[in-house]
RNA sequence: GCCGCCUUAGCUCAGUCGGCCAGAGCGACGCACUCGUAAUGCGUAGGUCAAGGGUUCGAUUCCCUUAGGCGGCUCCA
């Protein structure tokens, strides 16, 4: 038998020729597939001689992928052998796992995923084997007649998208076999890609999670079939992870933190998506606000303010009600005028610009307001105080020079980038929408001309950048900042979009040093996005423990007997001197219980003071981490709890 | 908007296969306790069982509509 390298982490193995996936190698490692000119293969069909590939291990993002699209084939199976009249769909992995769809009569209950899930647990016993076959165009229609959507997907074959070309996305046609261990008998096929696992008993760790309606080919002109997903890993301790990491997201779901810190609620009296802020959440909210304020202050923008209403006619300038009309609340006929809520704040910042003349000297001119703006968001979409139907944007409008543009881009980036930084958020990526052209105006220039200014400023920042492709804005590109919080998850935050329309919309110009009159340019940026959102963000982030500059409440003083509330009170005057939000607990409570309170609550500070304390003229730390300091002279604990709100820092 | 599920006290949830006064824990309130780092004890109040309509001798329970929520899909200027 001849021999063949793989080279696997960067060190070359021999192995024989016809090694199959799943082997567990010399060292433990254990490859699934192969790499081979960059595609992959399952192992056994190119492990020939003379070929050099790259083996891919199971503990790899493909060989994750690898084990996921199986589990989706074992799940599918178990489905048609419980339902026999489901139609496929497509089962593709995803992050964290797989789904597959199907066409069922009725929508799948939790039993009935009990049951898939069971009926998965035999198969995946049972150790059948997935076997590879390459068919014809003919074949594959031939086999797969009962399998309406499969039929689609070999008519696309070529032209499927990122997610179908799982199932049809190689060179050749090929259907996978699920053939019984000891007989070798057919027990089940599914048109795919691959590669696949050698086995099912090769899935070391699975669970299904939830199943929901989704649109064939993900156009909900299409009718809905019914999806199932999953989770899988390779190993057990891996998976475990996993749901124990879903479970603290969970905990930290700024809804249910919202209502248990009792910072806001969704009265269903005013209606869905439309928050209001609680005495504790308008103070988060206003910390927040304020800190924006004064940094933008610095950074030379001015403070306007508009209406929340206006006539449609300023939607027809600036193009949206012919692209959002469907996204803009219905509008109220007054005095024989159509007014709309305002769905954006940009065109109202154009007419502050062409208010009077400009001159070159003026800009850049940065416009900014805490504009509240109304969307009509469609009903199942609402979500939280992430996507809401009134929302208070930290909008900015930035008119300068064509000159101005690539520097004032770059400031604008680090001024963003630090701010985000300030209020915690550390870890960021960027990604660079450019044009739907099936949704845009102006010129394939002008596009250019924007989508490379961003890049470069992009570039400049250092950070990684990933593509967007189509998600730009009708009248721009733009910048958004992504950032990941504390566990892992990525939130768009901040956008930076580049707008050579609009001026032109609104006719806006400027008279520059010679004489002419210019066009400028506008950047649209925000760097909470909503104000709403960038609060539950940031509230999932911390789990609900703010950092100081940023608590509703920052010290809660603890009497060990009621008879230390005076001096309580004292050391509390002290800190509300200086400008800090403290309460003294002098509930009838027992001392254990005011503590649990305030960590419930998650107060950064809490200070106790009994009769030892009141001797020294000291009192006692306890943090909201459970660490502990006791006997600490007043002043210095004042100092101490100062400094940590004045530096913002995180305790 | 589409598919499915859900809505019982301020909160979290039992319960009613259609039938006397609908339960618990936490919270709130009251009384006692005065306590050294995450729940003191006892007591009291609190619910048109989301809203409206229908079926029925009788509806919190079954059906319909509406509102709100949850999980997906689609969408997100």
């Amino acid at each position: 038998m001849s021999e063949l390298r793989v080279t696997l982490g960067g060190s070359e193995r021999v192995v024989d020729a016809g090694t199959t996936a799943g082997q567990v190698l010399d060292g433990g490692s254990r490859i699934v597939a192969a790499r081979v000119g960059g595609e992959l293969r399952d192992l056994e069909y190119v492990v020939r001689d003379g070929d050099v590939i790259e083996g891919v291990e199971i503990d790899s993002k493909d060989g994750r992928d690898i084990l996921r699209h199986s589990t989706a084939h074992v799940m599918a199976q178990a489905v048609q052998e419980i339902f026999p009249e489901a139609k496929l769909g497509i089962g593709p992995p995803v992050e964290n796992g797989f789904y597959y769809d199907f066409d069922v009569e009725n929508p799948f209950t939790p039993e009935d995923l009990k049951r898939v899930e069971k009926r998965m647990r035999e198969l995946v016993k049972q150790g059948q084997r997935f076997s590879r076959r390459v068919v014809s165009d003919e074949e594959a229609r031939e086999e797969l007649a009962a399998e309406p959507y499969k039929l689609e997907l070999i008519g696309l074959k070529g032209g499927a998208a990122d997610e179908e070309s799982v199932e049809v996305g190689g060179a050749e046609l090929t259907i996978y076999d699920n053939l019984d261990a000891k007989s070798g008998e057919l027990c089940w096929k599914d048109l795919c890609r691959g590669p696949h696992l050698p086995t099912t008993r090769n899935i070391p760790a699975f669970k299904l999670m939830r199943s929901g309606g989704a649109y064939w080919r993900g156009s909900e002109k299409n009718p809905q079939l019914q999806r199932i997903y999953g989770t899988a890993w390779e190993s057990r301790d891996k998976q475990n992870e996993y749901l124990k990491m879903l479970e603290e997201a969970e905990k930290r779901d700024h809804r249910r933190l919202g209502a248990e810190l009792d910072l806001f609620s969704f009265p269903s009296e005013i209606g869905s998506g439309l928050p209001v802020f609680h005495p504790k959440g308008g103070i988060i909210r206003r910390e927040l606000e304020n800190y924006s304020r004064i940094r933008h202050e610095q950074a030379g923008y001015s403070f306007v303010n508009t209406p929340h209403i206006t006539k449609g006619h300023l939607y027809e300038v600036s193009g949206h009600l012919d692209w959002y009309r469907d996204g803009m609340f219905p509008p109220m006929e007054v005095e024989g005028a159509e007014y709309f809520l305002k769905p954006m704040n940009c065109p109202m910042h154009n007419l502050i610009f062409s208010s009077r003349g400009r001159s070159y000297k003026e800009l850049p001119l940065r416009l900014f307001e805490f504009g509240t703006v109304y969307r009509y968001e469609k009903s199942g979409v609402v979500h939280g105080l992430t996507r809401v139907r009134g929302l208070t944007q930290d909008d900015a409008h930035i008119y300068c020079t064509r000159e101005q543009m690539q520097d004032e881009l770059h400031s604008l980036l680090g001024f963003v980038l630090d701010l985000l930084r300030d209020y915690g958020l550390d870890d960021f990526y960027l990604e660079l929408s450019t044009r739907n052209d099936e949704k845009y105006v102006g010129t394939d220039a002008e596009w250019e001309e924007a989508t490379e200014a961003l890049r470069e400023a992009a570039e400049r920042s250092g950070l990684e950048l990933v593509p967007d492709p189509a998600g730009a804005a009708f009248y721009g590109p733009k910048i958004s900042v992504q950032a990941r919080d504390a566990i892992g998850r990525s939130w768009q935050m901040s956008t930076i979009q580049l707008d050579f329309q609009m001026p032109q919309r609104f006719n806006l110009e400027y008279q520059a040093a010679d004489g002419s009159r210019q066009r400028p340019i506008k950047i649209h940026r925000a760097l909470f996005g909503s104000i709403e959102r960038f609060f539950g963000v940031l509230l999932e982030h911390y789990a609900g423990a703010m950092p100081p500059w940023l608590s509703p409440v920052q010290v809660v003083g603890i009497p060990i007997a009621d008879e230390h509330v005076p001096y309580l009170e004292e050391v509390a005057a002290k800190l509300k001197a200086r400008g800090i939000r403290v309460e003294v607990d002098s509930s009838s409570d027992r001392m254990q219980k005011k503590i649990r309170n305030a960590q419930k609550q998650k107060v950064p500070f809490m200070l106790l003071a009994g009769d030892e304390d009141v001797s020294k003229g000291a009192v006692s730390f306890r943090y909201r981490s459970g660490e502990q300091n006791n006997g600490v002279p007043v002043d210095e604990a004042v100092a101490e709890i100062v400094k940590a709100v004045e530096d913002r820092i995180q305790v």
